[in-house]
DNA sequence: GCTATAATTCGATTATTCTGGAATTATAGA
DNA sequence: TCTATAATTCCAGAATAATCGAATTATAGC
């Protein structure tokens, strides 16, 4: 995972909404939830969810799958850990972290965020 | 970490100055750097870098002393830990997720992101 | 083809964040 | 006290994100 990815990862969950619906589908398993499920959990409007799991899948965090008139929705365990190991890797903390990594040049003008 | 703080620990992350600017105070170590230090590494105008890192310090990623005319600015471990544990608890991956935790209720109408 | 249901995209509005120049505050040293 | 330096706040404009009703697309079943 770059540094690109994991500001979109970490941009998509800094969102109420989003981190529950991350999270609702993580507790969900394996089968992930339909987005109908999720929408009853949430209680938003459909337009609304579809945005915000727009951001999810743009950041990888979720993937989904078409069955019949219902789509599946899935959180994406190796996303998560590997926003983990970036964070662990490039962000650690406290007396484990690794010193020696050369502080990161400057992000190019477009797409900071 | 409650939800609220994990919030708005991933979003003061999900940028990349800021991002940039948090591996760097890590790379630093326990001294830290001066804004000032920092100015020169990510060259961002002075207001500019100021508003990322009161993005930072509202998180609590980073605390910062003032020595003379210099503030010196550290990133707070502890808090990384921790978020890095709500996620493992909360968004854990994969096989070792552990499965049980209930849906959370739905994030109250001010304050979602 | 027709109807019903699931979910999306479209489009417009509102809210929030980002950016950075200029003015301000804080401190050190002469 | 005066000057220089460090960093901040203030403020406004530009850019981006969030929200969600209405229209649209996709599919199933009859």
């Amino acid at each position: 995972m770059d540094t690109r990815q994991a500001v979109a990862a970490l941009g998509a969950l800094s969102h109420g909404s989003r981190l529950a619906a991350y999270r609702c589908l993580v507790q969900a398993g394996r089968d992930g939830l339909s987005v109908g499920e999720l929408r009853d959990q949430l209680e938003l409007p459909p337009a609304t969810l579809t945005a915000h799991l727009n951001v999810l899948r743009a950041a990888g965090l979720v993937g989904d799958e078409r069955q019949g008139r219902v789509i599946r929705v899935r959180a994406d365990y190796a996303r998560m850990n590997a926003l983990l190991a970036y964070l662990t890797e490039n962000c650690c903390a406290g007396d484990a972290c690794t010193p020696g990594r050369s502080c990161p040049p400057k992000p190019t003008r477009r797409n900071k965020r």
